[in-house]
DNA sequence: GTCTATAATGAGATAGAC
DNA sequence: GTCTATCTCATTATAGAC
């Protein structure tokens, strides 16, 4: 599918506003707006509201894709490789926030159709490379080995995607414990690392 | 604020509508046909659809905010408590599940207003109920004391959350890994407590 | 409390000129 | 490719009878 620029720049808008509302509190004519241009001339570039949608959700998450496979080049120790991992995602899922909470509305909508498949499709593909990642440490002997990779990827991703959406509650709480996300996902990984139960 | 029997009945058919597609993506028509009354008989009981709303929430949360405190009850060794409030706290998700959608809504929208304000309230108050509990497990010395309990609770709350939000997703990864997500939540929970991280 | 009827507005989508 | 104008329908909300 090759986009002309003022498609591209649509997408971009539309993204944005639907992240930030959902589909149905978007209007053609927001968005038509935001960008600069006619509500007709949208329709000229898109056939109909839900395509553009659906060209949001590709688009979106084909760039997640780009920015998941650059996660895979990771040199060092397990332990580090998996610390830096899970920065490096916390730093994306912040990054790219529009295409994270698209993807958590997706999860939640009761909308289902062909955009929760395509959410479905990146979140699985972001498990594999984890597990990936896991099970070569678990192989080095480096981690636990009788608990499924999957179950550590999901204890992992967990707390990253908790952390970015539940931020803007977090931030307000008392005693400045949650004053940067990124040195907090630091604190939780290490937890997860080490565990929080004194064994003697 | 008294409710009547039929504001109490449209209330109940509104939270799940809402928790399902969003404000934008329920019409009071829908609303009505689904209690089996008229639009306008609606706005006999609320002046408006932001004050349906906003009556939803109020009602689920102060719902939320019963049960939270049936988690304060609970008896045994601190680690025991903490892995039966866990438990409990992913068993109650679930059951409320509408509450809980609308509360994860709310995080992710950009439409902020009151809304944003009442989830976040009930979101410190059940941190805080938890931070008090983990207070007193470092108390007796049975978990590090090095780790503020808030970013112990977040990392807890986060894993069930994630469990809770992406279960549709999980399931349907390959190998039967996420069959029972009970199952699932107590396995992340021994993960949190004991580590990943193999130490000699 | 509940209804039918209706106003008033905004939505998605199309026609056709430039 | 972009626009103005327009269609059609759904939406929120109100009026007024019962």
């Amino acid at each position: 599918m090759i986009l002309t620029p003022r498609a591209t720049e649509i997408l971009i808008v539309a993204e944005k506003l639907f992240s930030e509302r959902g589909y149905d509190g978007v209007s053609m004519q927001k968005i038509a707006t935001d960008v600069g241009i006619s509500k007709a001339n949208i329709y000229h570039h898109f056939t109909s509201k839900d395509e553009l949608y659906l060209a949001v959700l590709n688009y979106a998450l084909q760039d997640m894709n780009g920015l998941l496979t650059a996660l895979q080049d990771i040199e060092g120790t397990s332990t580090e490789q998996l610390s830096h991992f899970s920065s490096e995602h916390l730093k994306h899922i912040n990054t790219k926030s529009s295409i994270s909470k698209l993807i958590l509305r997706e999860m939640i909508d009761d909308r289902s159709s062909r955009g929760k498949e395509l959410a479905e499709q990146v979140f699985a593909e972001y498990f594999s490379l984890l597990r990936t990642l896991l099970r070569t440490c678990q192989d080095r002997g480096e981690i636990r080995s009788d608990i499924d990779p999957d179950h550590i990827a999901a204890a992992l991703t967990g707390m990253n995607v908790f952390l970015f959406q539940s931020w803007p509650a977090l931030q307000h709480f008392p005693g400045q414990i949650f004053k940067n996300q990124q040195d907090s996902g630091k604190i939780m990984f290490e937890l997860l690392c080490n565990g929080f139960v004194i064994n003697d």
